[in-house]
DNA sequence: ACGCCATGTCAACACTTGTTGACAAAAAAC
DNA sequence: GTTTTTTGTCAACAAGTGTTGACATGGCGT
């Protein structure tokens, strides 16, 4: 299933997959085509160069189903995104790690640092609302980067070996001391 | 003070700056060189090339001062190393971040996954004890983690203007939470 | 059959990377 | 003062980077 026939395609899913992983600069054209069995030639073609190939990654992505949720419904859409072992296709953690695997890079920091605050956290805080709306969104965003960052980059064995139940419940509770005071 | 005389004190001293921030293969050599007003040649002569370079760096960390307390301070020794902001001699939090910075590095990311198993959370559990002393100390970790990603790498200013006095409290509350079932 | 255009292939480019070896200068040892 | 050792300077290297342009190929409409 999902099988990519257009090579537009195959260079989307393995850039995707390798730039998502070990972040931009860290990653070769070569790199992308080889895994995409294509000429590392085409990438100019479609997509102007490796940093339109990038950005393309990145415009497709799909909104956070978090924030489309009320206010009530807010923290356990965000604790359900992150409950589940990490899927590439559906989890919404991936797009944490892909942020957090980007933020360091000399040429795409600033645009991941931008679509941080204006699709995470500024969203967050209206839906929050209150007078530490900002403050309380910050700190929610950081438990849950945080709690991706455990279990996918510094792959600590024991967060991935707990159960979504417990993941859930985990993640309900620290997101409710974040929004506290 | 604290003035670096020998070239090697220059060198060490630039590549913290550059590595522990833009991450490992984001610096080059002439890079640190540059900055440091010494020849590319010598990195290779003082430290044997640019992996030894960036291994004199990680040598020379101090153990983190929350870990030498009984497990009672330990919480607030390690609220403590998060309430400042980055002071970038003394503050624990820049240790974090350059762990963040280096962990999707493909040629270092092994090593600081290693260190952050070793000399962060086998001690820390072992300090907390109990049947989740794993999962508790990795989620302590996250938290901090997270709170350091959110400020120092997305450049949160909703946390960057906190006073050290709430930011203790915090982190406090969301390490309580942490260590609860 | 012909031309046309999208698609893919290949070699080459200018540039940066980390590292090395030859050489000069300065300091230390004797 | 003369050797020996350390320390710094310079040019060059092989390998890898992103990108480009020339050329071949295939499918399409007319």
């Amino acid at each position: 299933m999902t099988k990519a026939v257009t090579t537009r395609d195959k260079l989307m899913d393995a850039a995707r997959t390798l730039f998502w992983t070990r972040g931009y600069s860290n990653v070769s054209v070569r790199d992308i085509t080889g895994a995409a069995g294509v000429d590392a030639a085409l990438v100019s073609r479609y997509f102007g160069g490796k940093q339109g190939l990038f950005e393309a990654t990145l415009a497709e992505i799909p909104p956070w189903e978090a924030l489309e949720a009320g206010p009530e419904d807010l923290l356990a859409k965000a604790a359900e995104s992150f409950a589940h072992p990490f899927d590439p296709e559906t989890d919404a953690a991936n797009v944490f790690t892909m942020l957090i695997a980007n933020v360091i890079d000399p040429e795409m920091g600033g645009k991941i640092r931008e679509m941080v605050q204006q699709q995470l956290a500024d969203p967050l805080a209206e839906k929050i609302g209150g007078a530490h709306a900002q403050d309380h969104a910050a700190t929610l965003l950081a438990v849950l980067f945080g709690m991706a960052l455990m279990r996918k980059n510094f792959q600590t064995n024991a967060l991935a070996k707990k159960s979504p139940d417990a993941l859930r419940a985990q993640i309900m509770r620290l997101g409710q001391a974040a929004l506290e005071t």
